[in-house]
DNA sequence: GATAAGGGTTCCAGTAACTGGAAGGTCAAG
DNA sequence: CTTGACCTTCCAGTTACTGGAACCCTTATC
């Protein structure tokens, strides 16, 4: 199939689905007389495995490992749970950092009026002065 | 005071301060004879400010419309809430969104035995194979 | 056969916010 | 006078795409 059917059952752009190739994550053969790529049953399954991998906030360097593991019959289950865990952590991190950015400035905005005075906790606040 | 001063007490790399100049967001004087920068007090204090509005998530364009509310002594307090507001809802949709990534994780990892027996419902999820 | 629409192709540039590194100038100390 | 620790500029790389230009292929219609 031409790219935009692959495009549509993957979820995916065209744009993105090309700059994979160019990664070499998923290569399609051509049609010699268009030139146009010619997409299998199966990269569209990858194509599907890498938009939810990337969904799920997987760089593209895992989704990488994650794929080659996927196409390893004899990987270890344990080598896709190390990854998947690794992964974890850093979103438990991420979370973190971003809850307590919105304790911060939460308390920042509620200490705002938010008139037409100049006055300004948040402001105060980013320039140190205690709020 | 020379670059490095200022980075040490402002808390970022000189490298970052000299890319701030370079988008136009502090703009030190300069020695005339060595040709170094030359930082004011002032301006380690606005750098500061960037710092904290920075590790608040603010991006460098909000840190620049923060900064330019901060330097007018007659904005409204109101702007400066709106600004905050908005990017509180930023912060609040990103930690949901993460959220919901490590729920699906978590939910595929405590599926997979880690082993080394090759079968794994993490890989099966990303292929859309239900676990 | 000409043409127009709606695909496809390549390639280059831009995004956000820095960071690393090379090549070279300046300054204070010994 | 040299050494080391600063500083300077400039260019490239990072992540994962996205937009756009210029041009080719296919199909349908007139």
């Amino acid at each position: 199939m031409i790219i935009g059917e692959a495009a549509k059952l993957s979820g995916m752009s065209a744009k993105t689905i090309r700059y994979y190739e160019d990664i070499g994550l998923v290569t399609p053969t051509r049609d010699p007389q268009s030139g146009y790529r010619d997409y299998s049953d199966n990269d569209v399954h990858v194509l599907k495995f890498l938009h939810r991998a990337r969904d799920l906030g997987f760089s593209v360097k895992q989704c990488r490992e994650l794929l080659s593991l996927y196409e390893d019959r004899d990987r270890a289950s344990s080598d896709v749970k190390a990854i998947a865990k690794s992964h974890l952590e850093d979103i438990g991190r991420k979370i973190e950092e971003l809850q307590e950015m919105e304790n911060t400035l939460k308390h920042l905005v509620s200490c705002c009026q938010g008139d037409d005075r100049p006055d300004c906790p948040i402001l105060s606040g980013l320039a140190g002065k205690d709020s």
